[in-house]
DNA sequence: TAGTGTGAATTTCTTCACAGCG
DNA sequence: CGCTGTGAAGAAATTCACACTA
């Protein structure tokens, strides 16, 4: 579910401002859905609720990491030392939630060797070792679009099987592998088509819309 | 429906490579979905297909742009220049398709009225002057989550209602306004969930997982 | 009593399958 | 004949509503 995220987060929130226990309802609020949702998705972790009283915060939360396997860190690596992949190896929210970037990887010779924001950029070459002796698990696609496809070949051939695409492009992976996409201006797009259409409705959910 | 902008970036290929006609199922597996929810989808626009020969592409590729609002360019303003505002303002890919980068917006005196990357860093007060002048009606979030609420407020008060936000926070928007959100850690969690589970199925639709 | 857990109802999305047209 | 457009079937996701229990 790609809503246990959300809640994980809210979760976070109210261990930070020391609630102990919380409702479906409250919980909902704070992910921003409808509270039945909220109880349909956690019941899927098992049965962490007491009956009128609402769930134990620190330990939906221990649970709820634990099911996401966020039980420790993940280190990245990141396809594509350019203007993206620069940016996104300077971006302190993926350490912070334990996704520390391991290195970044080029095929231009001028770039491997330097630095940028403390990560190190490497060649494609060492793809394959870095992976395995850094434990990298999860590869992030910041190369142009005509790139993509064949970095994600090369992240699937070092043995990492999570990959998330930046690169406006359609790729495709086996199915024991498993893809995001984030396309950047695709977002804004769809604000332009709600811009033109009548975004007159109900309260958008904040999922899709 | 959030599937047109990969069309249209499938479409934009097809003229690039000079095709003139294109059937749904290849454009289905361009897009990487289903061929019936290609006719479906764009059917929604109106008849543009021709039976026994599939679209025009340069017809469909117009109606496309029409129907998504790209006509002309929406300038957007960045709120936040730190890490992640600077980096989006440099990132190439939003003047390329047609959304220009026309301010950064920092409260912080010490950054007003420096360049990024040729983009000028104003302050919020200005933001209401600035989206009537320069006809801003797209804003992106780039704070930290503890302000991206207030930040919300400012630019709806600014008359900006498409609203894409990276603060890893749930904000709310009245009716009225269009909102998108897009959380790179949350992605990266997803990934490591499917990472603890069986990532076994079937082709993994790039739409979701 | 307050709030979970969950079957059942509903809505939304996807896919099938085929009539109909160029 | 090939491929669109679309009703109808099917699947998935969401919401309702309430029995049940701490």
């Amino acid at each position: 579910m790609a809503r246990l995220p959300v809640y994980l987060r809210s979760l976070v929130e109210l261990v930070e401002e020391k609630t102990a226990t919380v409702s479906s309802e409250r919980l909902a609020e704070m992910a921003g859905v409808n509270a039945a949702k909220v109880r349909k998705d956690l019941s899927y972790l098992g049965s962490y609720g007491t009956r009128g009283v609402g769930y134990e915060v620190e330990y939906l939360l221990f649970q709820m990491r634990r099911e996401l396997g966020l039980t420790h860190d993940w280190p990245v690596v990141i396809m594509g030392a350019g203007n993206l992949g620069q940016a996104l190896a300077n971006y302190a929210g993926f350490t912070e939630r334990g996704f520390p970037v391991a290195s970044l990887i080029d095929a231009d010779p001028d770039k491997v060797g330097r630095s940028f924001h403390g990560v190190e950029v490497h060649h494609v070459d060492d793809l394959p070792a870095l992976a395995r002796d850094r434990k990298i698990a999860i590869g992030i696609i910041a190369t142009p679009a005509s790139a993509a496809q064949a970095v994600a070949d090369q992240l699937l051939a070092a043995g990492i099987r999570s990959i998330l695409n930046f690169a406006p492009a359609v790729i495709t992976v086996p199915p024991e592998a498993s893809l995001r996409k984030v396309d950047l201006a695709l977002e804004l797009q769809i604000l332009s088509f709600y811009q033109q259409h009548p975004p007159t409705g109900d309260q958008p959910e904040p999922e899709t819309r």
